[in-house]
DNA sequence: TAAATAGTGTCTGTAAGACAGTATAAA
DNA sequence: TTTATACTGTCTTACAGACACTATTTA
């Protein structure tokens, strides 16, 4: 990386840091994971103005040696205490909240993230508390948007995180990483019921999902009678043509 | 917004600036257009260092009272001289770069922008070099990525435009985007095959369009012989379930 | 006319949606 | 056995892909 004295002094004419205000550069995180049929996020309770008590996304700051994604497995890994070097999390970059005014102390960029932490669908991880926070908690998505109480702009961030999950899992296997490694397709269809907040035909998912994961040859145990399940792991494959989340009724696909 | 000086106070304790050092924030233009069946990508040759005389994507610093989009429609207008209050561009986030070294100079966190201009198919917008830009042209964007010889990290800021364009094409009619608002079935077909490297099959094409877009009801002039074709605009409508880009040969559907 | 383009019709194969039926296991 | 779950089979309908054919214009 070759350059010289005059041109980095020019760059630092053109950026006169008194022009601009200080910028502090943050990571929030939308953490889901599913319970009983329920997709979740992890919230704190904010212990301090502004937004005192309401709830927000986890987050902290970038540190001067790392990227921002860099900073999101960190803040992750201290706030679920989990080691993500093992743990399979999916973790990818959401979008960047610039608005001026978005936090009235002072200008603060975040890079919001969204991570999927696996789960039986039967217990969450534990999740500890940050700086900022009086306490932490899981909540479910859907009743918290449809509530929309929540500090800073972080009930559009979750919104976000939310369309960004639904979307995604309809041409990739994506959901899956709401599971433990090896999972069934009663499980992936349980997840895709809880992000979608529908109800998928059982039938029909097996027979449009079965291609696009790996058998393991091996069988769950039948937990509460039946028979007992395949155990499949995903693959990075994409479904293609997609998996069609159920339209909405009274969206219309034609104009008029 | 009620917040108190002794939480504010906290705050900046907690984010100590001389912990952090200053971070720029810019913003980086993916600006596409397409010409005779062509992706054109909107480049400016460097004239300094680091990267001097190599091609880099059109960019600028946010100003301290606007958010990134506002800077991002800021700079498109200055480079486009377009009047954006009249046009109808299509600008969003893409995405943010924020390695701490992507720019040997200083802390850059660049949020790159998508951003569509419209054209006829046959001429492009003029565009004007930027201050650290020796010259500003419009180049292939394919060729481009194929040679794959940019500034900083934008050879991969403008993969991940292609990709997010090429992939919005799959479910939206974003594609109407680069065309002028009112424009025939084949200029739309074109900028598929454009932008996605393929050719799809004209008839098909029309049968799957045209419930999505709205029929004016007039017609173009047919202009190197044949029938006149009927002129549309973009509905917001998805197009669902979506059009499928034709499978590379050799990506297979059925893993192993 | 000839040539070029627009748009429709038709055939085929694949797959989604609906749902019945069968297999496997636990209580 | 009863019940619950996992899967497979079948039928219908929709539509993508391929491509022929007609219609409408310019040269």
């Amino acid at each position: 990386m070759t350059f010289d004295a005059t041109s980095a002094k020019k760059f630092l004419e053109s950026y006169n840091p008194r022009d601009y205000p200080s910028i502090a550069l943050t990571v929030d995180l939308v953490v889901f994971a599913v319970t009983d049929g329920v997709l979740n996020v992890a919230l704190v309770r904010r212990g301090g103005h502004p937004f005192k008590d309401a709830l927000a996304l986890p987050g902290g700051f970038v540190g001067p040696e790392e990227s921002a994604i860099q900073a999101a497995g960190r803040e992750l890994a201290e706030e679920t205490t989990l080691d993500l070097g093992r743990l399979p999390v999916h973790l990818e970059q959401l979008a960047t909240y610039t608005s001026p005014d978005r936090d009235p102390r002072m200008r603060v960029v975040s890079v919001a993230h969204l991570a999927l932490l696996a789960s039986d669908g039967t217990s969450l991880p534990k999740i500890a508390a940050g700086s900022d926070a009086a306490s932490a908690g899981w909540y479910p998505v859907h009743d918290v948007l449809r509530g929309k109480e929540m500090a800073f702009d972080h009930a559009t961030i979750l919104g976000d995180g939310l369309a960004r999950l639904a979307g995604k899992m309809e041409y990739t296997t994506v959901a899956a990483r709401l599971l433990p490694e090896e999972f069934t397709l009663t499980q992936l269809r349980t997840v895709y019921d809880a992000v979608w907040e529908t109800t998928m035909a059982a039938g029909n998912f097996t027979r449009k999902m079965t291609p696009r994961l790996h058998d393991t040859g091996r069988k769950s145990r039948g937990g509460a009678g039946g028979a007992p399940a395949a155990l499949f792991t995903a693959t990075d494959l994409h479904i293609h043509p997609p998996l069609t989340k159920p339209q909405a009724p009274g969206s219309p696909v034609t104009p008029e």
